[in-house]
DNA sequence: TTGAAAGCGGTACCAA
DNA sequence: TTGGTACCGCTTTCAA
């Protein structure tokens, strides 16, 4: 083999395919970029010499020469619960270094678990002026028809954090939530000894991530820890006081609940609760995502353990998806593979 | 604010500059690429015009201008123990994606544990030839010197995996082994309800990451486990052999063994002994790093957890920063701080 | 249906 | 010490 990528030879150009080709650089770039106006027979020599060359366009300069600049948007909910507000952050972060690679991104927020303002906003996506477009909200079948007409007209999207698998989006950017699920239950089940009663706190029925979550959870509870007990699960709608709210009610029907999976947002009014009836350090909790109140809590040990996925790495994968999509190029899949993570007091990053 | 990264104005070039400073395009490339015979008046008159305008080199179309390929070496243990090899797999796997980004990768096996072949390694570096190297190897005060003789070269040079703090390499790429140790003491004595004594298998007490996990974990089981007990402690040198020789003399001594802290490298051979005595089932086992072997004894219940670090990422992210080092370019810190993952059955990544 | 040539943001050679 | 200019790989306008 020759493959120019690999030896030390001169990556082919496209002057190498229009010598080869026997054209002039104009056509090799019609049929590349495939541009209307060059004969079926010229199309098979170009491609020909492509081939036999084994070309691979160079991205970089063909921006310079277009001068592209890529549009994103990220369509998130618009809460102050911190997972949401440390992606928006991510995002702002994010400026200098995409603009540095000809990227923009736009941030717009929606109501949340309202399917509605989610398809009017897809809708109002002009292809001319977007690239790309990263979805976080319910998943309804309007929204998903909305997603399907948006790549229709040549935008691509990615689903973020809650996958949209009955739409035709591009790709899902985010975590196995059902696996999250699972590997809560699991650390529940190993840190409890296996034996106790356990509240889980949800966020909606609505949300698919969450859903996913407790089915998950719930499967190895029932799988591998017969003497463990969902005994209540509470719907917080990733609203702290909500979460607040409803605490007292469930202690004193279950005085003695061992575990708390907080599987959802709102957890500054789980960790008030706790605090407030000291109850946090005799309770085994296994909260989501890194935020600062986690941090802490799992600092103090009011949390035992944390389920999370990094926001960080979710705006450049999707970033970076976006962009692949939108250039149709390949990408490479073990990258953009959000994991699971697990974090202990122990191996909790530095802030 | 006119930031023009930020605005949607266009972003200043060197034309830009040249127009501002009143001089030619040439000058301002001399006094952007610090190249000498430029009066010190107009250098200044330069510089002012590049700090007006805010500018910021496009290095994409620097890069495609010099005809630039990064130039970076990877110094490797030769050994044929799994985490490694699959570090060597990565860089093979980036082989293409590097080289449409204008990258090479080259990497150099060594045999370990070796500090002077990693010394002649380092001197043997051509700076004409070279832009960075990673090196993954022991903390001696020859290698330190030698890092700092490639570095004075000017060869950017990142510690991998173990760092070489008293050395002046420009970044450390890995995770901090003291935490991932206190991890999986934290682990161990949650999973065994804080007692029984416990078996810790170590690397070699040349390798700093192998002494930092000790002492995280030796850390943490006497300050949270008074009734957990690391009743031995045996030097594998990475090599399964060795570890498998071992085990049984260990388990003779203490046969109420009740974990097992697999620190290093060496799992196949500490499998196969689980395995054989079928001691595996009832013992808690926490190891390192997501190799095939450990995937299998996590899937089968012979190892409980995992505390890991992406090889993909380590890669990536080395290559990242040695790159921006090689250009002095800044980077996205946050981005290239490597997790401390920890794995259990359910959130194993799929292969 | 095709080609010549200018230009994207830089770099570097050669001449002045 | 400075400037003019060709060129990197690709795109795009204009003319043929």
């Amino acid at each position: 083999m020759s493959d120019p990528l690999v030896q030390n030879t001169r990556k082919p150009t496209v002057n190498d395919i229009a010598r080869v080709a026997g054209v002039s650089l104009a056509t090799v770039d019609r049929v590349l970029n495939g541009r209307s106006g060059v004969r079926e027979a010229t199309i098979d020599r170009v491609n020909c010499a492509i081939a036999e060359l084994g070309y691979v366009r160079d991205t970089a300069a063909a921006n310079l020469a277009r001068g592209r600049v890529y549009q994103l948007v990220f369509l998130l909910p618009e809460t102050n619960n911190e997972f949401v507000v440390s992606l928006e952050r991510e995002i702002d972060d994010q400026t200098i270094p995409m603009a540095l690679d000809r990227t923009r991104a736009r941030k717009v927020l929606l109501p949340p678990f309202e399917p509605e303002a989610l398809v009017a906003a897809l809708d109002d996506l002009d292809a001319a002026t977007n690239d790309g477009v990263a979805v976080f909200g319910p998943e309804t079948p309007a929204v998903c028809e909305a997603v399907n007409r948006t790549r229709a007209r040549g935008i691509a999207v990615v689903a973020l954090v809650s996958d949209l698998p009955s739409s035709e989006r591009d790709h899902f950017v985010g975590i196995d939530n059902v696996a999250a699920g699972r590997t809560a239950a699991q650390l529940m089940g190993r840190f409890l000894g296996g034996v106790g009663d356990v509240l889980v706190i949800t966020g909606s029925h609505l949300a698919r991530d969450h859903v996913e979550r407790r089915t998950g959870f719930d499967a190895v509870i029932a799988e591998a820890f017969p003497n463990l007990k969902v005994v209540s699960v509470i719907e917080g709608r990733d609203d702290s006081d909500a979460v607040r709210q409803q605490l007292p009610g469930v202690f004193k029907t279950f005085p003695n609940l061992s575990g708390i999976y907080s599987s959802a947002a709102g957890n500054p009014g789980l960790v008030d609760f706790l605090n407030d009836t000291s109850a946090g350090h005799r309770l085994t909790v296994i909260a989501h995502d890194l935020t600062n109140t986690a941090r802490s809590a799992l600092e103090t040990g009011v949390f035992d353990a944390l389920i999370s996925q990094n926001e960080g790495h979710l705006i450049r994968s999707a970033t970076r998806l976006l962009k692949a999509t939108a250039d149709n190029r390949p990408f490479d899949h073990t990258q953009e593979r959000i994991r699971t993570d697990i974090y202990l007091k122990e191996n909790m990053p530095p802030v």
